[in-house]
DNA sequence: TATCATATCGTACACTTGTACAACATGTCA
DNA sequence: TGACATGTTGTACAAGTGTACGATATGATA
């Protein structure tokens, strides 16, 4: 491994990295169009949104007839990890449990979808004796 | 009711903000020395932090001898609620199932709290038909 | 009561963030 | 080939954020 801590990724920035995490490889209009209904914010917006993520390494892009395709450079895992530990951090003194019970009590999660964290559970503490 | 959406809480803010509701009261001190450690930030700037979080309506103070004493003036699960929906949306498309499933697997949750999180959810489900 | 330690208050300041326009470049299609 | 639609680039700018200093006020103490 080489590099390592890159800038923050604010939280808009964070909204569109998802994004091209979802579609693989994206033009800004590919981001624009998967946008969430009501979320208005113009072309230029996202063009600048992807225009910082590449400066501060998290995409990349190559030129496709006019047009720039960007696509992650970075995993999600690794994206996802900061922000959580981060999130937590500052909400929950880095506790991640209230943060799972308030997930279970508003978030519209199964009876199934327990089921399959407590599969994980496992098989993640069979590595910790 | 009477109130509004209060001004958005910055993550310093937050950080300062779940001490207050952790220690009940506070003065300044009281929260400078609850900081995690290493986290180097002085006494100065928690008291800022303070101010704004009072000028945005998150906490109230009064005075004991020359301190002040702040307290909460939001429930924690409106604050809760708000940034947790809002971090679940930028990070993951407001899906909060692979949040849980990031915790189960890196939050060195037990299989106990799962347990504890099934019953959370049975209850809600209770009253959705 | 004079001094000291500790508070608050006012203010600052660079950096980041969210948002976007105007100007210029470039494939495309009649 | 010239106009058009669509891209990118440069730039802007106000507001918010993180951090903190210096000045001033005030209880406590000798």
């Amino acid at each position: 491994m080489a590099k390592r801590t890159l800038p923050p990724v604010s939280p808009s920035e964070t909204e569109i990295l998802r994004l091209v995490w979802q579609l693989g490889r994206a033009t800004v209009q590919d981001v624009c169009d998967r946008l969430p209904a009501g979320r208005d914010i113009t072309y230029a917006t996202v063009q600048t949104l992807l225009r910082r993520l590449e400066k501060k390494g998290y995409v990349r892009h190559y030129s496709k007839g006019k047009a720039h395709v960007f696509c992650a450079a970075v995993k999600s895992e690794d994206v996802i990890k900061r922000s959580v530990g981060d999130f937590l951090e500052r909400l929950f003194g880095g506790d991640p449990l209230p943060l799972m019970q308030y997930l279970a009590e508003h978030g519209r999660i199964g009876a199934d979808d327990i089921e399959g964290l407590k599969k994980l559970v496992e098989k993640q503490q069979a590595g910790q004796p």
